[in-house]
RNA sequence: GGUCCUGUGGCCGAGCGGCUAGGCAGAGCUCUGCAAAAGCUUGUACAGCGGUUCGAAUCCGCUCGGGACCUCCA
């Protein structure tokens, strides 16, 4: 197996991966909270991992995926005042809490099938893990790191700091951090403001709750996540991954929880995923600024001039590395979308390539340098680079300007096949169906009788025929290989 | 205020000490009854000022922009 590079958050360097148990690895990944519609930031975070668990697969791993759904303890807010989120909503739409659940989650479902995500080995829900969430809280209590506090148990977090770095991911001071931390209302039953809590008391109105040691309530935040991934992934395993915004506050805890817990830092790996801009500022749901994939695909949204396929918006989130923020535009998304036609196209061109007993170009070594470029920490925009390389030289070949082996030939298809589709997750847009079918024999038809037109040089048939096809949006070009129709 | 990231050609976006990134747009050419499309070729760049170095977009310092986190967020 190659040596592949990651960025490591926990040491801030590249670092060469190691598998604890290969060609076993473990990955986390930090899911959604499923209290309304994932907008495009979230889904480019998801992309990425998707595009890392395919790529870890295609190189020989055997992984297991697990990514959450926090569907109960996700407050408003993270001094662990306000009310849950989920049962906050369901107040407002009249509606049981797991109804908002489990609309929300099969949203996301589909939304990442849209995307072509594959879906994780794993995907387990915060309220299926109430009992694991608990077994955590006690043993960190028995182990003196939490205390319970009229019915909520509080992590301590300047006792853990005495013996542990509570800021691995952060780099920051614990002093300028207990500084820097308001004095919220409301927050007297916490001994240091720094303190986070691990269950929550639930008050009489409150939707979502369960029996524990400590009275009723319900889990904190981050101890959904320690619980899930020691479950399915061991109290050690290879990759814990999640959105940068997660990197100060949700991480930091996890690890603490878990060190807590058990003595051992839960992942070896901490990759974090840069966010999604707009105008330079990040995508959120508290900005406003927020676009749903729905609304990208059908274009119904003040900012869009029109509609993008899915695909096209994969290739676009591709384009860009996953540690950099990516600014979401109409002109960067038209580029990308003429970008992904293309090297759609140039795969058709690939399938009638015709071989020549030599070949005027490398083509392995192209593959080298794919292959270069993401174990180089995941780099797909340099992929792509070396992707439109291929393409060039397909096209060149199809214009013979260039000549390929067939053995070259077959080389160029699996790179796409390796690639395109298995790594970077993209797949051709092809209409399928009747209807589809239907239209194919029909245009077969007109462009048969165009032709003849033309071939008697009665142009003014073959122009109204094109021209009445532009109407309806059926494009019409005439190419030395014959006439071709696009929609 | 604190911590950290960032500033690349008209736009998006890699590179992070010496070697063409790439895409989109623009220009030229090819193909063509015309058109459109497509293909090929191609120009323009590293925020500013200092420093280190044989050599800097790349390292260091300062200045000026932009952003993230410290409050819910992928």
């Amino acid at each position: 197996m190659e040596k592949l590079y990651i960025y490591n958050t926990l040491t801030r360097t590249k670092q060469e991966f190691k598998a604890i148990n290969a060609p076993f690895v473990g990955l986390y990944v930090c899911g959604p909270t499923v209290y309304s519609d994932v907008h495009l930031g979230n889904c480019r975070t998801f992309m990425s991992f998707d595009m890392i668990y395919r790529y870890l697969t295609h190189i020989g791993y055997k992984v297991r995926y697990v990514r959450n759904v926090t569907d109960a303890g996700h407050l408003e807010s993270d001094a662990d005042v306000g009310e849950d989120k989920i049962s906050k909503k369901a107040k407002l739409s009249q509606l049981e809490p797991m109804e908002i659940v489990q609309k929300y989650t099969v949203g996301f479902r589909d939304v990442m099938s849209l995307f072509n995500a594959l879906p994780p080995s794993i995907e387990p829900t915060a309220t299926g893990h109430i009992i694991e969430q608990q077994e955590i809280a006690k043993q960190i209590i028995k182990n003196g790191l939490a205390y319970e506090s009229n019915g909520t148990v509080y992590f301590d977090v300047e006792k853990f700091a005495k013996d542990n770095n509570y800021t691995v991911l952060t780099n920051r001071k614990l002093e300028e951090l207990l500084e820097n931390t308001r004095e919220l209302d409301g927050q007297d039953d916490k001994r240091g403001r720094l303190d986070f809590a691990l269950w929550i008391k639930a008050k009489p109105e409150h939707l979502m709750k369960w029996p524990s040691p400590w009275g009723v309530g319900f889990p904190g935040w981050h101890i959904e996540c320690s619980a899930m991934s020691t479950k399915y992934l061991g109290e050690q395993f290879d990759i814990h991954g999640g959105g940068m915004d997660l990197q100060a506050t949700h991480h930091t805890n996890e690890i603490a929880q878990n060190i807590a817990y058990c003595g051992k830092s839960p992942a070896n790996y901490w990759m974090h995923t840069n966010m999604l801009t707009v105008n330079g500022q990040k995508m959120s749901k508290s900005l406003g600024n927020s676009f749903l994939p729905m609304e990208l695909f059908t274009g119904q949204h003040p900012l869009l001039e029109k509609g993008y396929s899915p695909m096209a918006v994969r290739f676009f989130m591709m384009q860009t590395h996953y540690r950099s923020t990516l600014d979401f535009s109409n002109d960067a998304l038209n580029a990308a979308e003429k970008a992904y036609t293309r090297l759609m196209e140039s795969y058709k061109t690939l399938q009638n390539l015709k071989p020549s007993p030599t070949s005027s170009e490398k083509i392995n070594e192209l593959e080298k340098k794919c292959y270069e470029a993401m174990n180089d920490d995941f780099n797909t925009p340099v992929l792509i680079a070396h992707l439109f390389e291929a393409i060039r030289i397909i096209n060149s070949t199809n214009d013979n300007k260039a000549t390929l082996t067939q053995e070259d030939i077959n080389l160029l298809k699996n790179m796409y096949q390796h690639f395109v589709f298995d790594v970077m997750g993209l797949k051709k847009e092809e209409e399928t169906g009747k209807a589809n079918q239907a239209l194919a024999g029909v245009m077969e038809l007109i462009i048969d009788l165009r032709n003849k037109a033309k071939a008697n040089k009665d142009y003014a048939t073959s122009d109204a025929i094109r021209n009445k096809l532009t109407e309806v949006n059926i494009q019409i070009k005439d190419t030395k290989e014959g006439t071709n129709w696009s929609i």
